[in-house]
DNA sequence: TTTACTGCAAATATTTTGCAATATC
DNA sequence: GATATTGCAAAATATTTGCAGTAAA
């Protein structure tokens, strides 16, 4: 099994990526790798906005979604698209896990499954390069189940 | 096993709602639920609304997203997200089956895999309803990694 | 005749793009 | 000093909403 890269890594090579590419070290490039790295779980780019403000660093966000896609072509971050309007980001050197994803709140929830990352380990496509897969399950998570028998809702975020 | 719905009974099941609901039966909902009943694999809203014009059949959009809607609430039509911006919709009735997603030209191959179907029967999770559930495997395909060797590309959608 | 539905247009939300000012190398 | 990068504002894209006219029951 191959190892996570761990965050001091992972910049190490997004530094090593900007000098070959003579691509410049800024202060806002910065900032927001550092701060990506310290998150754990899912983000929207208003919430890493939001995070970066409260760092008391201001930084636009048309350079905040320049920056993630260039930690996406580094494979740094993944980008992942449940329910509504909004992309989130995770970092790509957190343990595989499976998502869990209520249709009624949108609410997503990570759950780890060792037998599942053993199956998997097992499967090869053809024709495609495999880099990393995520497991969706759709359903109604219990708080909102609960909700459901008092009051029917739309289903639509 | 569970057998899957098939179309017919999902058009019935469709009508018997509106009934149900006093919803009114109008020839844009009956040409879409037609049309999309007849769809085999993923589509947008924008590819649902050139088929229906190609039928020479006019719905503004805002009529198929709600419709749309509907279908999904009834569980009829299900949504995804996979690369890019525009939402991808399919019918609940296919067989289920893994999504092979390509991270550079953000095309979709469906394949079945009846040794992870048969896995994921074995699974459960508390505190969650499970409806039904999806497998995005992101990687390179072949086409785009010939490509690539040639002209390097910007990875974003 | 009542009122749910459609289509239009405007509003909202997210992401992308063009460009002048700025800061890195 | 050359030019890559930033931040702003405008554009592009996708979806939602408000409402007047239309049509199903």
């Amino acid at each position: 099994m191959i190892k996570a890269e761990n965050n001091a890594s992972l910049l190490k090579r997004f530094n090593s990526y900007l000098d070959e590419q003579h691509m410049r070290h800024t202060p806002e490039r910065d900032a927001i790798v550092r701060r990506v790295l310290n998150i754990t779980g899912h983000f929207t780019i208003e919430q890493l906005k939001q995070m970066l403000d409260d760092d008391g660093f201001y930084v636009s966000k048309a350079t905040i979604y320049n920056t993630v896609d260039l930690l996406m072509t580094l494979g740094i971050l993944r980008r992942h698209c449940f329910e509504g309007l909004q992309a989130q980001y995770e970092k790509s050197n957190v343990p595989i896990h499976s998502h869990l994803i209520c249709t009624k709140c949108g609410k997503v929830k990570e759950v780890r499954d060792n037998n599942f990352i053993a199956f998997m380990n097992t499967r090869k496509f053809t024709a495609f390069t495999q880099d990393y897969y995520s497991l969706c399950v759709y359903g109604v998570c219990n708080s909102c189940a609960r909700k459901q028998k008092k009051k029917p809702k739309q289903l639509t975020p």
